[in-house]
DNA sequence: CCGATGACAGATTTCAATATCTGTCAGTCC
DNA sequence: GGACTGACAGATATTGAAATCTGTCATCGG
C-alpha cells in the first residue's frame, strides 16, 4: 500500500482510506495510526478533519448504512403497489441487505455492531428512518384501505420489534441457519396479516 | 458459611449449594473449587456427582428455568379462557417473568445468558417447551374458532421469535427503558390479530 | 468394599510490566 | 498563514510469567 503523498488530503479521501483500513483489519484491531499510514501523512492530520477515532468510525458506518437506506427508499417510493405486497417486499429487501451485508463485509458489520454496543447517535438515526419508510408504507395502506393501523408510527415500530430477529445484528449467526427464511417468511405473514384491514 | 460435615453428600445440596455460590459469586467467577468449599468437601467429590462444571451450571440453570415454566404451564392449562386473552397473557407472563428474573436475579441470569451462548442443550429444550406451551394455546383456539393458523408449531415459533425482544436475554439492558412497556403492548396486539380468525 | 481425598497435568485466568494508541499542541515548512 | 508534523501525557492493549482452576485417578479410611 504505497502512499500518495501528492492528491490534497480531504475528508472523503480520509474516510474512503478509514473504510478500506477497517475492512481489512476489522474494528478492534484498525487504529487511527494505520488510516493514517495508509495515507502517507500523520495521524495528527487526519485529527485535523475528524475529532476523534469515534467520529471517524460513525462517519465510515454512516455512509455504509446510508447505502442500504437508498435502496430500501426505492422499494417504499415505488408507486402503485399495494401496501401489504410492499410491505412484504421491503422487509424480505432489509433483511437480504443485512444479511448480505454481514456475509460480504464482515468486518464492517462488526464495525456497526460496535456503534450499536456504544449506543452511537448514528445507529439511531439509521433505525429511525428504516421506520419511519415503514411507516410511510404502513400510511400508505390504510389511506388506500388495505392496512388498519390506530396509530401508524406505533405499528411500523411494533412492525420493526417483531422482525428484529431478522435485522438485528445481535442475531447474525444465526442467519446462517437453514431454516432462517422459512422463519423469516412465517414472521412477516404474521405481521402483515395482523396490519391487514 | 460454615460447612456442615455431616450430612450426606448428595446431587441436590451439591445443586443448592451452586446456586448460592452462583448468584454470590456470578458465572465468571464462581468455582468448583467454591462450591466444594461451602460444602466442606474436596472437589473431587463434586466430581463424583456431575461429571463436569458445564453439567453443574446446566443442571442448576434447568431447575432455575424450570420454576417459570411452571408458572406460565398454568396459565397455558388455565380452562374456559378465550384464547386470545390467554395468549396475552401468557407473553406478558412470559415478559414480567424474564425481566424480574433479569432485575432480581443477574447473576443466575447471566449464567443463562452463558449456557446461550454455548448453545447448550439445556436452554434449547427450555425454549422449545415455551413454545410448545404457546402451540398449546393456538391449537386450542384455532380449535375453538377463535384463532387461524395453517400450520400450529410454526406459527408457534413465529410468535415466539416476533416477541424476542422481550423474552430474549440479549435484550435484557433495554427492559429498563421506561418505553419498554408501551412497545411490548404495540407488538403483543399486532400479533394476536395477525392470529384472529 | 465404597465414598471421599488430595496430588497432579494441562488448560485457563490473573496480573504487572511493557508497548501501543489516542488526542493535544507547540512548532515547522511551504 | 494555514496545512502538516512529531513529541508528548494519559489511556488502552499486549504479553508472558505466575497463580488458579478443571478434571483424573491412585490411594486412604471407615
Amino acid at each position: 500500500m504505497p502512499p500518495a503523498a501528492t492528491e490534497p488530503l480531504t475528508p472523503e479521501r480520509i474516510l474512503e482510506t478509514t473504510e478500506e483500513v477497517l475492512r481489512r483489519y476489522g474494528p478492534t484491531k484498525a487504529t487511527v495510526v494505520d488510516v493514517a499510514r495508509a495515507l502517507g501523512v500523520s495521524h495528527g492530520s487526519v485529527y485535523r478533519h475528524f475529532p476523534s477515532k469515534a467520529a471517524l468510525r460513525e462517519a465510515v458506518t454512516d455512509r455504509w448504512l446510508g447505502r442500504t437506506v437508498g435502496r430500501l427508499e426505492e422499494i417504499a417510493a415505488a408507486p402503485a403497489q399495494p401496501a401489504p405486497a410492499k410491505l412484504e417486499a421491503w422487509l424480505e429487501a432489509l433483511f437480504e441487505a443485512k444479511r448480505h451485508k454481514a456475509g460480504d463485509d464482515p468486518e464492517l458489520f462488526a464495525t456497526y455492531g460496535v456503534l450499536l454496543a456504544e449506543n452511537s447517535g448514528v445507529v439511531e438515526a439509521h433505525l429511525e428512518q428504516l421506520v419511519a419508510q415503514l411507516g410511510r408504507i404502513i400510511g400508505e395502506g390504510v389511506a388506500a384501505g388495505s392496512l388498519a393501523a390506530a396509530d401508524v408510527p406505533a405499528a411500523a415500530r411494533a412492525v420493526f420489534d417483531a422482525t428484529g430477529r431478522f435485522h438485528d445484528p445481535q442475531y447474525a449467526a444465526e442467519w446462517r441457519s437453514p431454516t432462517i427464511v422459512a422463519e423469516f417468511e412465517a414472521v412477516t405473514a404474521l405481521v402483515v396479516r395482523g396490519l391487514r384491514a
